[in-house]
DNA sequence: ATGGATACCTTGTAGTCCAAGGCATGTAAA
DNA sequence: TTTACATGCCTTGGACTACAAGGTATCCAT
């Protein structure tokens, strides 16, 4: 049910999906699902957000996959390359002197009354 | 100079704007140095970003223009109508509960662990 | 046998940033 | 004087990205 992503979400699920890959070797359907459940339902990416951004991820050779039957069914495990690894790094980094970029303009001015 | 703003930045000139003139009226150029300056260098909006955003916002009803001139030069200052404050207070709110839903994610399964 | 969950996928649309350009005025340097 | 730069406004075109919607297939429970 979960939906209503208002914004501010321009290049989040690449970094989510990496850093999900990052603990396990997941597949796409749980991924989907686990944005849903570590953000107590505040973050929700459908199948139509993830499998293209694993399949691009993928090709910039920053995750690999593996085709595997589960119980009947067909699976694509994805997991971190070397390279995804430090594309996981440096999105992190990114995304954290950014939020601290915003805060900065969101509490005021006090750049400048440092005059 | 400043440039590469990677990623990360949906939505956010409108609540930096939004942000800026709740503080005193401001124009659409001293807003582009105002987020430079208070960001630290860190954000850069353009002007391609920042005027059509404020067009945007006024005819939502959020700001009110007013041109003046001032030294020779023709400025258009907006102002927070009290449909802007609500929605100020709105995107704030989403930007606080987004970041903290992604920060979750970040952290890791501790979701998952309470089990 | 019907529906729902699982599991993969693609298409089209809409929204947004952004670089690049264009116009006009003031001021300082050459 | 003319050249350049900062100020100040604006729009256009492209590119990226999230997203809804739809499509296929299997399994399980009703």
């Amino acid at each position: 049910m979960a939906s209503g992503n208002s914004n501010f979400l321009s290049g989040v699920p690449e970094l989510m999906i990496l850093r999900l890959v990052q603990d396990q070797e997941m597949y796409g359907y749980e991924i989907v699902q686990a944005i849903q459940a570590q953000s107590r339902g505040q973050l929700s990416f459908g199948e139509g957000v993830v499998y293209p951004v694993l399949h691009g991820l993928e090709k910039d050779g920053a995750l690999k996959s593996q085709r595997r039957e589960v119980g009947g069914r067909s699976r694509v495990y994805y997991s971190l390359t070397s390279r995804g690894v430090r594309r996981l790094f440096d999105l992190t980094d990114s995304w954290t002197a950014t939020t601290q970029a915003i805060q900065a303009v969101l509490k005021g001015g006090s750049a400048l009354r440092t005059v």
